[in-house]
DNA sequence: CTTTGGATCGTCT
DNA sequence: GACGATCCAAAGG
């Protein structure tokens, strides 16, 4: 739909039967891990899309995150091992997905803010009515997860099970010339950090100010 | 094009 | 009792 990528360069390797994560290592800090999770698709059911946005949060060190005040009920996830999915709801109304990282008791997660569209197009607009363009579909946290259908019924799935009903599938990592690094959307606090990363050029990144 | 305000309610102070 | 890791529509330039 528009000069992408030069074609899939892994070879298409089905997970074996049994559980058998792959070689992404999630266990390092948020704003290292969150741009190798570009690329990465991202699955639930008949529908997918892969990652072209997201955002760093930490624990005990970031007064933006929901882990900043230590564990609560709902942050509950972000303490979990990497590669868990932490779903909470944003004002009241709209689902946010995020993979956790760091090693397990460290609570940090990276959010995924925009997907492109890949798999299941067609359920994912039955799922955003609003949206009438493709683009529109998944450029957003709370949109990809209303077009995936993800819910707070998802959180804390472990999402490298490739038979979890959420799961991440290995996709091509974006080299570094084509992340863009950025400030991070919507918080107060800890704003001058740049860890919000994204696909350059790609027209599925959601709407926010540059820096 | 940019800016603004309403919706909406769980979570934490 | 206040405030969001957001989205959308409507109004303004």
């Amino acid at each position: 739909m528009n000069a992408e990528a030069p074609a899939p360069t892994w070879v298409a390797a089905p997970p074996p039967a049994s559980t058998a994560p792959w070689e992404l290592d999630l266990s390092g800090d948020a704003a290292d891990v969150a741009p190798l999770l570009l690329g990465q698709t991202l699955v639930r059911g008949g529908r997918a899309g892969r990652i072209v946005e997201v955002e760093a949060y930490g624990g005990a060190d970031d007064p933006a995150s929901h882990a900043y005040r230590g564990r609560t009920e709902r942050n509950a996830s972000m303490f979990g091992p990497p590669g868990s999915l932490y779903v909470y709801r944003s004002y009241g109304l709209h689902w946010c997905a995020n993979v956790v990282c760091g090693p397990e008791g460290s609570p940090s997660a990276v959010l995924v803010r925009a997907l492109s569209p890949r798999r299941g197009l067609s359920a994912m607009h039955r799922a955003r009515p609003r949206a009438v363009v493709d683009t529109g579909l998944c450029s957003g946290p709370g949109k990809l997860c209303q077009a995936m259908g993800i819910t707070g019924a998802d959180d804390g799935v472990d999402l490298l099970n490739p038979r979890s009903r959420v799961h991440l599938e290995p996709g091509p990592s974006v080299p570094a010339c084509d992340v863009l690094t950025t400030t991070r959307v919507g918080i107060s606090r800890a704003v001058e950090r740049r860890w919000r990363f994204a696909v350059a050029h790609d027209p599925h990144v959601s709407r926010g100010r540059p820096a």
